[in-house]
DNA sequence: CGAAGACTTGAAACCGGTCAACTGGAGTGG
DNA sequence: CCACTCCAGTTGACCGGTTTCAAGTCTTCG
């Protein structure tokens, strides 16, 4: 199901994998990431010139792909698996940030150094761009500019959400906008909406909502208590009335 | 102190100036925000470009400058004055996204609207640019969507700081780390770090900070009792030991 | 089958929120 | 010039949602 360098959306290899591998020719083009991501800005033509620079690499659960302070060497595309962004204080409390699903892009810096710290949270397959190279094209490929412009002003917007949601929201006010974003984050990779598929675990739900393991299990047991989701498994989510949900969800 | 077309950063003025008025021929080029923002990424002949499409703004205290889901006709830098971004929920519940000051920049979005609502906290002097004329510049100048670009992943880093902030400081955290920010950021305009002068209300702090006003008056109070500060009146903030409070606020 | 880890549940404590009253300074008008 | 009003800020008492601490339960996996 997955070659060295293309690979189903969302798609469960059971083969392994080499850890990395380089990908040259027409790799790009066969790309499952192809219409996503900055890629969908370039042409064919264009694709080539990017295409001799970029690999692909697996990362196993828990593995870190980068640390807040590193030298920001690369960028990178998620090709498969779930991936958190957290920022840490000094005596451990953890926020993420943000989690990554396949055709998510990551690593833009301003300052040379990546802010924040990437870790897998299952097993991840990357496609990573060294920056330089990659920024090297940007006065020919204007494109490609104006696309990670876009990229970034959607995460901005994204951000400026979770931080209503973190400032301003209740516990189960949170877990409901939560379940909301994976939901439709699933439909926009062309994925069921419904069952939703918890890749995470509850801690790292809590990490990125800003409460406790314990508030989060209790939220969603009051939340099947009251008959608005079933949790058949700690992993999946089921939407008694997906409609009724969003309406909740949104704030009605 | 203040012509039609420049002002000096934090210069008030107490002359009654036209709501609004356009800058033809060298305008930029006397701006005091020649060097800040995306202005400074611009040689000369290059701003002459941009001159003719800006024009200056006033606004007066809680004024709109555009609200959450307006059509993103124009961006803006501020000249003087404090502007804060913000979101609401339905029922009022608001978060400050942030605060800017003279030479920061506002008005990007990915979607064609604003993302958010920007609003005057005191007397406020922008700098208008029509979104597609600016934008229609791209391609010859790729060194103001780099710009653009460095400017957005600075903001979202700031917005990683502040979720960090959000999901997991306490009360007497929040306002160390906001107290230390405005601290750092007046510094970088060429004004003083020690006394801090708080150019928006406890009501602002508290809607940026996801606290209320009265939790944000006992924390400063007790900060006060507790030899950190003084408060010689609300909107002055002395530290008593810079140093000692810089490590506090990080986290020490 | 046993151990480890993730998730859930329970009881008690606490931080920050809510509601309410008070203070003080700025602006206004008598 | 002083009294009044208004509003921002402060302070107090109480409340409650979330956290904390602790003990279960369930699943997974060797």
């Amino acid at each position: 199901m997955l070659d060295q360098c293309d690979s189903g959306v969302g798609a469960i290899s059971s083969r392994a994998q080499p850890f990395s591998s380089h990908c040259g020719g027409k790799a790009c083009a066969n790309c499952a990431m192809r219409h996503v991501t900055f890629c969908a800005a370039l042409d064919d033509g264009e694709l080539q010139k990017v295409s001799g620079m970029a690999h692909h690499s697996h990362s196993e659960p828990h593995q870190i792909i980068f640390q807040e302070g590193d030298a920001a060497r690369e960028l990178f595309n998620v090709i498969e698996g779930t991936v958190k962004l957290y920022k840490s204080l000094a005596d451990g409390r953890t926020q993420i940030t943000g989690f990554l699903f396949p055709g998510d892009f990551l690593g833009l810096s301003a300052t040379g150094e990546y802010g924040y710290t990437a870790e897998a949270v299952g097993k991840v397959t990357l496609c990573r761009f060294p920056r330089r190279e990659l920024t090297g094209l940007f006065g020919t490929l204007p494109k490609l500019v104006d696309r990670l412009l876009r990229i970034s002003t959607d995460e901005l917007s994204a951000a400026q959400d979770q931080m209503l949601l973190l400032g301003r929201k209740t516990a189960r006010e949170k877990i409901l906008s939560f379940l909301f974003g994976m939901s439709e984050r699933a439909k926009k990779r062309g994925q069921p909406g419904n069952p939703i598929r918890l890749t995470m675990g509850r801690a790292e739900i809590a990490d990125y909502l800003g409460l406790t393991v314990e508030t989060v299990s209790r939220t969603l047991t009051k939340l099947r208590e009251d008959g608005v989701l079933k949790l058949p498994r700690p992993q999946e989510v089921v939407l008694v009335d997906a409609q009724g949900f969003a309406d909740l969800a949104m704030g009605a």
